[in-house]
DNA sequence: GGAGCCTCGTGCATCCGTTCACAAAGTCTA
DNA sequence: TAGACTTTGTGAACGGATGCACGAGGCTCC
């Protein structure tokens, strides 16, 4: 027993696990108390037989017969994803979408409450927003490192963004979260995913334009 | 000649068309003429492999010896992801992520121009955000219709997603662009992509608890 | 005109992820 | 307890994507 690392977890199934965790909580949140790989892959917008072998990779959480008891599988997936603690995030670039997400009350509600605020705006800086001070960016080292944080979001303009994860770099982040369009090279040890709205955009113009067939699912 | 669907291109290939698209765009910037298959893969932040592979795809647009040209190339992967004509879009929800998006200029420079927003609040039907009317949501399809809008970004609360989904199909949207975080039912002629930010957060969450190494690349 | 060099285009092996299909393991009824 | 039924967990086949390695084609310089 002890056997934490069951096996390796294909990052595949990694990105499918948040999205079976919000299906479990609509669930529970539903007082159902136990489910099929069936009923979770409909909520969950998959295939039931991609959720069991997901969900193998974890462990032997269901019961044959039965079902998956709703509660408990919640709790392993959210101690997979490492959800039973917080983690602290930093916004860096309090712009337009910097504020948006600072406003949006459902990161810290999830466990990931914004700490501060970075921008090198000076007009911008020792501001308050959503309650959290906007701090100077050359301050990321010593914040981040201070506070403990763990994963810093990107919302600075493209050319800028570079130098931002290194600073969040310097201050020991280990995990960014970059909206802006720029390719980031950083240590090996640190996750980047980037988000880019420009290219989504993009990628359905390419499937609007190829007439009404093979449109592309997500 | 006239060979218009050279092959048909991968799934893969097609996401990372835009990211050529915006190296490409750097370079014709900096004034460079031509360039390698190795510089645009930096750039990109991809191996020089795939973007011949990708690139081979469209068509033989390069030269043994020398590389591709890169305004003819830049017109090439334009054309391909159908960016000579605007997509004009709608966004469906003023809140706090639907007035960022409005505001945020770069949809319009694009090629995306937004022609109107929508939300249920009363009090914001009739204000107008960056330019753009808010209309009520109740009045999507007949306005999609009546504008030719081929793309709807949703950004309301989850609750609501699918019906507003549900909406923009009736008024003849192929796209859909989905900030909600909600799995959308709809006709296989729609494409849908999503946006969730709690599941990249989530996704960086579990790599971050696995300890300094096996970070996860994006 | 030929040698040497450079870079594209692509066949091929490999890897990763998806899907099928079924045995194993449980429940329920009588 | 037996037998029918349900649903999981997983081996195996398949398909798509990646990366290597090399031949083909083109340039430059002598
Ligand atoms: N707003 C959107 O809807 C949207 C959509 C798609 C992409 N993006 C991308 O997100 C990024 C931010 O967009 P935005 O609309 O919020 O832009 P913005 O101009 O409103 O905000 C950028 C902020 O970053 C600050 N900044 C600049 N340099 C900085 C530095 N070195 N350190 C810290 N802060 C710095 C600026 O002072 C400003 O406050 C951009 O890269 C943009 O391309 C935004
Ligand atoms: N703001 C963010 O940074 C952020 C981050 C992650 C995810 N999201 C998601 O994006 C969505 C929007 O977030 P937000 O922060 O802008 O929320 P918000 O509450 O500020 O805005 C939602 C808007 O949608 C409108 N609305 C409600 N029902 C509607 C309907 N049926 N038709 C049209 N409009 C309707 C509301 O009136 C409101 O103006 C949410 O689903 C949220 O989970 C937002």
């Amino acid at each position: 027993m002890a056997e934490r690392p069951r096996r390796r977890i294909p990052e595949a199934t990694v990105a499918r696990l948040p999205v079976y965790l919000r299906s479990l909580v609509e669930l529970a949140g539903d007082r159902v108390s136990t489910t099929s790989s069936e009923r979770l892959a409909e909520l969950a917008g998959v295939n039931a037989a991609k959720v069991r072998k997901d969900l193998s990779y974890l462990g032997s959480y269901g019961t044959r017969g039965v079902g998956y008891d709703v509660e408990y599988l919640l709790f392993q997936v959210s101690r997979e994803l490492g959800l039973t603690q917080d983690w602290p995030v930093v916004i860096v670039g309090a712009g337009n979408l910097g504020a948006a997400l600072a406003n949006y009350g459902g990161f810290g509600d999830r466990g990931f409450p914004v700490v501060a605020l970075f921008d090198s705006d000076p007009a911008k800086i020792g501001t308050t927003i959503a309650g959290v001070k906007v701090l100077d960016q050359r301050d990321i080292p010593r914040v981040v490192q201070a506070s403990g944080v763990a994963i810093g979001i990107i919302a600075t303009p493209a050319p800028v963004a570079q130098d931002v994860a290194d600073l969040l770099a310097a201050g020991g982040v280990r995990s960014i979260l970059n909206f802006a369009p720029a390719v980031l090279t950083v240590d090996p040890s640190v996750s980047v995913r980037k988000v880019d709205l420009a290219v989504e955009l993009q990628i359905l113009s390419f499937y609007q334009q190829r007439g009404p067939n093979q449109a592309v699912g997500s």
